[in-house]
RNA sequence: CGGGACGUGGCGCAGCCCGGUAGCGCACCUGAAUGGGGUUCAGGGGGUCGCGGGUUCAAAUCCCGCCGUCCCGACCA
């Protein structure tokens, strides 16, 4: 929830507004446009009959009288529906830009799921955008990819390397997509967000038309992106650890935890005292106070530790004879993992306490990606040792054929995630194409992938 | 669809090889003592052993068939 309003709200400012468009879609509209048939026809979920019936053994069938003359395709995306809304909106120029976002569930029948990163149905975002020149669009694709980057890394303290697709590993029907991967703990690649310029594509199949400042009839333009639940995944694989889960404080729903330690009923009552004067001091933090009697307080902790809270904060009798509290952080780091520490320099400084936790979540991710990137791999030996060992991300030329890119797949399983954007780019850039060893056109970013 | 494994109280598993009528941990209920890192002790409730058939005096256990789940692969924005 968090995750999402934060989203909204970043949505919102860039000058979006959130919509709803229909769960079913007309067979036919995705039809219209030829990749989107290839990306989605393997992968979907029909509706054909719109009763059920009894039969004589008890059993439900569909009724064959209420057969459909066209199915319905459960949205595995929603570019169809949408734009065929969008081409009644859209008259003049005027009438764009068009900048939409919904939050919907879509379904992907895919042979095989993996738990947070593949399900058959998953809850997502997708903006969906029309205007009037393909520069606009670009800048629009990519002005809400970096909102997903500044998202991801301000909040989510995930480390992302950005960049273009493939044209193999594009989406479907897109003239261009950017994407956001992020590094796991097992050094495999997360696709953690993509932002798409769709070029007229869309547009063409579904006669989004506009009349132009000039007079002349155009195509619009259009862009989609979307963030899914496969990222609260990618937030688990990249901060976990063995003791469960570590939660980012940005978007920790319970940010510090405060077990009151009592034995005695007027224990009890002083020591929930000071808990709420606590919460009260912390106000702004978002606090909790575990109050469950018939808990030992070790109990409490495991579970807190478990559940990723940032910080916990104890108090029992002692410590409030001492003006002191204990603060334990999640992951400490040089400390002891307990502090006795007074109470009023906690509270004073829990704001920036947050802070320093996040930025540390972040440098210890970035870290251990890094740690994890190979640059200046020039050997296709080396780069087949790397792959079958301990993996990551290896930086190196490319010269844009997709025979290369395909023999890669074939022999590693390793896949190009991006042409990595200027900023992740090597200095100096790769001369030869890892595969052929014909001059480099361009620089790749390669990994096994989720 | 190919390869592999597994189905036993709510959850996780042992028992199966070598048949004798079901057990452990967690969770749950009751009581007492405890309470600053997963409390302890005592008592208690709960299971068509995935389904069907066969062998046998007797099947969770052996045999046959089926169903289901998970993992690996193919697939995948």
């Amino acid at each position: 929830e968090l995750m999402r309003d934060r989203l909204d709200l970043r949505f919102r400012e860039t000058g979006h507004q959130n919509a709803y468009f229909p769960l079913f879609i007309p067979q036919s509209f995705l039809e219209r446009e030829a990749a989107h048939v290839e990306g989605f026809a393997k992968e979907a979920a029909i509706v054909t009959h719109t009763r059920l019936k009894a039969t004589d053994d008890g059993k439900l069938i569909p009724d064959p009288a209420s057969k459909l003359e066209e199915p319905l395709i459960v949205r595995p995306t929603s570019e169809t529906i949408i734009y065929e809304m969008f081409a009644k909106w859209v008259q003049s120029y005027r009438d764009l830009p068009l900048l939409y976002n919904q939050w919907a569930n879509v379904v992907r029948w895919e042979m095989r799921t993996r738990l947070f990163l593949r399900t058959t149905e998953f809850l997502w975002q997708e903006g969906h955008t029309a205007h009037a020149t393909h520069d606009e669009a670009e800048a629009e694709a990519l002005q809400m990819l970096g909102v997903y980057r500044e998202f991801m890394e301000g909040y989510l303290a995930m480390p992302v390397v950005v960049g273009q697709k493939s044209d193999s590993e594009k989406f479907a029907g897109a003239l261009r997509t950017y994407t956001c991967e992020a590094m796991m703990q097992d050094n495999r690649a997360l696709q953690n967000g993509t932002s798409h310029n769709l070029g007229q594509n869309f547009a063409k199949q579904f006669e989004l038309k506009f009349a132009s400042e000039s007079g002349g009839e155009e195509y619009a333009w259009n862009t989609s992106w979307g963030v899914s639940t496969r990222m609260v995944g990618g937030l688990v694989m990249t901060h976990g650890d063995d003791k469960g889960l570590v939660m980012p404080p940005r978007v920790a729903p319970i940010q510090v935890v405060i077990v009151p330690i009592y034995r005695k009923d007027d224990e009890r009552e002083l020591v929930l005292a000071k808990a709420a004067e606590i919460v009260a001091a912390l106000g702004g933090i978002r606090t909790h106070v575990d109050d469950r009697d018939k808990l030992t307080p070790g109990a409490k902790f495991f579970e807190w530790e478990m559940k990723g809270v940032p910080f916990r904060i104890e108090v029992g009798p002692k410590d409030i004879a001492k003006g002191q509290v204990v603060l334990a952080r999640r992951i400490p780091e040089g400390e002891e993992r307990k502090q006795f520490l007074p109470e009023a320099d906690v509270l004073g400084s829990m704001a920036q306490r947050l802070e320093d936790y996040h930025t540390f979540l972040l440098d210890r991710a970035r870290a251990r990606r890094d740690a994890n990137s190979h640059r200046g791999i020039d050997s296709y030996d080396r780069f087949r040792e790397i792959m079958e060992g301990p993996g990551g991300f290896v930086y190196a030329g490319w010269c844009e054929s997709a025979e290369c890119e395909e023999k890669v797949k074939e022999d590693t399983k390793a896949t190009i995630r991006c042409l990595p954007s200027e900023e992740f780019r090597s200095d100096p850039a790769p001369a030869k194409c890892l595969v052929c060893g014909a001059d480099a056109t361009t620089e790749a970013v390669w990994a096994k992938a989720y």
